[in-house]
DNA sequence: GCCGTTTTCGGCCCGACTGTTTTCAGTCG
């Protein structure tokens, strides 16, 4: 089996040696567009090759479809083996710092032979760069900062590490009388799993003011740019945010843009063009005699194209555009729809809180449950629950809840799916509780036929409500185990079994693809922030982000039933 | 290399900034 990451970083990579090589650059524009569809696909590119579909892919032509049938075919494509003769890897990397473009990573490859990231910084100190053409004193000095940034910022950040960030840096910013409009734009705004750098834009009569106030912030380490325009800091946790300020009759315009994607800008602009107008960051323009006539707000600039405003969740060119010509833009959910986490520990396993601390954070959410999901016995090292707690733990439940009418402790448990794929309880206990979320803790290196087996007969089990965190991915630390997640949510479908959206800020699993396929297939998500300690409930912003932009409504969330319908629709299982 | 309500060839999003130039190339978002 051929992943789909690997084929996109083949396409991505043959990108990159054609951009050094300066081939045709609709031709490297061709490559990183199918590199990037297909790293986005729900489905996988093997499975659609297998049936004859690869042409259906947007991006995918003749030539292209031919090289993925050769890599699924042969495990190699011997296009891309004889590019990599003529470009050593190492000068591909050095794509990544700032300031390296195609055209001065091929100029210190042929002049100086450079072909790493260390090469090129021992170049700039010995001064070698700066007489090659084209290059000067202060370009040299300016890719010496570019390696400093790269080391620094290497990877991306996790949506939950610089959204707060973000959002303090944006308070203390509004709080200065100088400060008209503010808004987070970028990928941020987008709410992707990961972030770049935090884009923050304004209004403002005196952006030096403003200015002054940024770069003094105390989450400031260090400042990397300073004008009246543009300034960018790194914080302390070594992420760049950028202040831009924009004139007011621009803003709407601006917002748009820096919010991107490039993917959907790009293709919003192909539309203006075939209406003969021309968007760019300060306005929609009529080509034909160059009026502005749109800029100020957002949501004119869709609107000008006949379209309804698309949120930024769903900014990403996959469908929204087709979706708002037929105005079937989905209602998204928002984190106010939820009534109740499905996913929390407590110190009866490896939470910090008591189920009472819990569950009075939980009202004051303004929830009307919250369910108790401990581990299992199996994993030990979490203090997992054997059959005598649980049952000591249902009890105590149940006389908290007679204690309380407005709010109600769900009985649930985290039952450990073991390598063998039975449940780590028998079904005598599992019946007992309100709801079960079975996950798979271990043997995350078995092979596709024995996770599959797993997953399967979990989801088959009467008791099992929700999977969660269903692909076992931890960003930056994981991969996702190697199951099929097309025939996973087709069961999940079959068994009325819910997908978990893990809400901690590095899971997020499912993602946002995952999810909008899970909804196209009729199966229900649950939202669980997999709290361990009170704090971490308000993971469910994250979870909301996914839920956004994977396109869900509020009917597709478990988490926005009434007590009343939910336990209605947990007892729909059964049934099957 | 892809794509088509300006279809099988000729297009393919838009602009700012920087540093090196002497009118512009390269990089970035």
């Amino acid at each position: 089996m051929v992943k789909n990451v690997e084929i996109a970083r083949v396409f991505a990579n043959i990108a990159k040696i054609l951009s050094i090589k300066e081939e045709n650059k609709f031709k490297i524009r061709a490559y990183e567009q199918v590199a990037a569809t297909i790293e986005n696909l729900p489905m996988e590119v093997e499975t659609i090759y297998r049936a004859g579909k690869l042409k259906e892919i947007p991006g995918v032509g003749e030539a292209i479809a031919k090289k993925i049938g050769e890599l699924i075919e042969t495990g190699k494509l011997e296009y891309y083996e004889n590019l990599k003769q003529t470009i050593p890897s190492g000068v591909l990397e050095l794509l990544n710092v700032p300031e390296v473009g195609p055209r001065k990573a091929k100029l210190f490859y042929e002049k100086l032979g450079i072909d790493s990231i260390t090469k090129l910084e021992e170049a700039a100190l010995r001064h070698q760069l700066q007489n090659l053409p084209g290059m000067g004193k202060k370009a040299e000095e300016n890719i010496l900062r570019g390696i400093e940034l790269y080391k620094k910022r290497e990877e991306r950040k996790l949506l939950g590490v610089a959204l707060p960030i973000a959002e303090e840096i944006v308070d203390q910013l509004k709080s200065l009388r100088e400060v008209n409009q503010i808004s987070i734009a970028g990928s941020l705004r987008r709410r992707k799993e990961t972030i770049g750098d935090i884009d923050i834009l304004i209004t403002s009569k005196k952006p030096e003011i403003v200015m002054n106030k940024f770069i003094n912030l105390p989450q400031v380490k260090e400042v990397l740019a300073e004008g009246l325009t543009k300034s960018a800091i790194l914080t302390h946790q070594d992420i760049q945010a950028d202040l831009r300020v924009v004139a007011p009759d621009s803003f709407g315009a601006a917002l748009q843009y820096f919010t991107g994607s490039k993917a959907h800008n790009i293709r919003l602009r192909e539309m203006a063009v075939k209406e003969g107008l021309k968007i760019n960051e300060y306005g929609v323009f009529r080509v034909s005699d160059e009026q502005k006539i749109a800029g100020k707000e957002e949501q004119e600039i869709y609107n000008i194209l006949g379209l309804p405003m698309i949120m930024p969740e769903l900014r990403e060119d996959r469908g929204e555009f087709e979706a708002a010509l037929n105005h079937q833009l989905p209602q998204l959910v928002n984190l106010e729809d939820l009534k109740g986490d499905f996913h929390v520990h407590t110190r009866d396993s490896d939470g910090f809180n008591t189920m009472e601390e819990i569950l009075g954070a939980a009202r004051e959410k303004g929830y009307q449950y919250i369910a108790i999901t401990d581990h299992s016995q199996s994993l030990h090292i979490a203090g997992g629950l054997d059959e005598q707690r649980v049952l000591e733990q249902i009890r105590r439940i149940d006389e908290i809840n007679q204690n309380i009418s407005d709010f109600q402790v769900l009985k649930g448990i985290e039952v450990d799916i073991k390598s063998d794929g039975t449940l780590d309880l028998s079904n005598n206990i599992l019946q007992k509780l309100d709801l079960v979320i079975a996950a798979i803790h271990s043997g995350f290196k078995q092979e596709r036929t024995q996770l599959m087996e797993r997953l399967t007969k979990a989801m088959r089990n009467p008791f099992v409500n929700i999977i969660a965190h269903p692909t076992g991915r931890v960003i930056g630390y994981r991969e996702a185990y190697d199951i099929d997640m097309q025939e996973i949510i087709r069961l999940a479908a079959q068994t009325n079994t819910a997908l978990e959206i893990n809400a901690s800020p590095e899971r997020m699993d499912l993602n946002d693809i995952y999810v909008k396929s899970a909804k196209e297939q009729g199966v229900l998500l649950a939202i669980g922030s997999d709290a361990h300690q009170i704090h971490a409930l308000d993971y469910m912003t994250y979870g909301i982000a996914i839920a956004r932009r994977g396109w869900l409504e509020k009917g597709n969330l478990l988490n926005t039933l009434s007590l009343d319908d939910l336990k209605a629709r947990l007892k729909k299982k059964l049934k099957n």
